[in-house]
DNA sequence: GTTGACATGGTAATAATTATCAAATACAAA
DNA sequence: TTTGTATTTGATAATTATTACCATGTCAAC
């Protein structure tokens, strides 16, 4: 093996530390303004290019989920992770005991396959809290995104269905006016809460879930 | 009362149709290319923004897998990716029974789960032959003095071209990723073969013009 | 102490996406 | 069929996140 010429800097060092100290998952700019307290001549060029070198030198992970920015990781421990849809932060989960299971596909379509990665997605505690406060309140300029009665009663009714939903299967569930529900169908696809995959059939969108979060 | 309605314009047919045509995954610019055939004078902004109205509408998906760039999906069905390490090409996976197995993790972490995504990642059966391919071509040690495929596609692109380049100039004549390319002008430019009058700008050098003669 | 590989801070450049805006278009109402 | 107008488009500017560059600095080996 090739000696490793990577010199353990006090920059190098302050990145690693910070990055071991939490299970925050932090993006180059965040570390970069969490270490600028310690060393406030820090660049964040150098933040950027520590975390490349320790990524490739095996001491961190990097990771690519949930949008544009990469995150990194100070557990090398082999551990999945969950992120909210909305705040983009992202925290570590557990799988119990299917932690360790090792998901290899029936068909690899010619791969070779080296690993695996599961996500999991949705809305975090934080923003749960956020989204009740904002129902509460019903703001005028908000009117347009509140859900009436009936539409949250549709929301909850397509949320629970695996598959996408005529109206007649709704109205099994919620009491209304076939007319009404078709109604509301229509606003709440106009507000991006419902989707219609297939004429007459609809269901609900992640904006939809979270809408009723 | 504020309309919402989506048009299905020339447009925003065409990119649909594309998408759905073929099981490639591809990201924004490389549909425009596509579509560019069929309609010349579509600007890549639309075909961004219709990306996201569509996947908004639920009628495509969003992939948000293996790097910066966004991918997008004409395929509804539940279904999992593999993705390359080395070119980043995006391919639908057969999970077998497991399909719709819907993972749930023992604690959620306070999180509201709506979803999960199991990603794959590996060597793509193109990518496997290249790299047998250069593992034929040459040893470590004669790196040093011989030239690679890649780094004469580059000198023989500078040499055609009377001004200085940038990497994309080469880029548009030699099929690379940026990445590539940056990094093999760096080696040539050690070797001597192209000097950089200035910053992100390259030219071959007398040494590099001998080199290809 | 000189050498030379590796690092750093500051900044420019790049890549991918999003925003802006005047002009074109789709489509419902007249 | 014509018309009014909100939506959409193409062109381009701006933004975001990351990477490249370079002059200068550090340090360990000769
Ligand atoms: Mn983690
Ligand atoms: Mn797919
Ligand atoms: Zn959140
Ligand atoms: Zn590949």
């Amino acid at each position: 093996m090739i000696k490793n010429q990577m010199r353990m800097t006090h920059q190098r060092d302050i990145i690693l530390r910070q990055l071991r100290k939490s299970t925050a998952h932090p993006t180059a700019d965040e570390l970069y303004e969490q270490i600028k307290k310690k060393l406030p001549r820090i660049s964040l060029a150098t933040v950027y290019r520590n975390l490349e070198i320790l990524s490739t030198a095996g001491l961190i992970k990097k990771l690519e989920i949930s949008g544009r920015r990469k995150r990194f990781d100070g557990e090398l421990r082999r551990h999945h992770h969950v992120y909210c849809l909305l705040c983009h932060r992202v925290d570590n989960i557990d799988l119990g005991q299917e932690e360790n299971f090792q998901f290899l596909p029936a068909k690899a379509g010619g791969y070779r396959i080296t690993g695996c990665r599961i996500e999991f997605f949705g809305i975090c505690p934080d923003c749960k809290k956020k989204l009740k406060e904002t129902k509460k309140m019903g703001c005028k300029k908000c009117g347009n995104e509140t859900l009436n009665d009936q539409q949250q009663q549709i929301l909850k009714t397509l949320a629970q269905s695996a598959t996408a939903c005529g109206s007649k299967d709704i109205a099994a569930a919620v009491k209304l006016e076939p007319k009404q529900i078709s109604s509301q169908l229509t606003t709440l696809k106009k507000k991006g809460y419902v989707a219609s995959p297939v004429r007459c059939k609809y269901e609900i969108t992640e904006a939809g879930k979270s809408a009723i979060a």
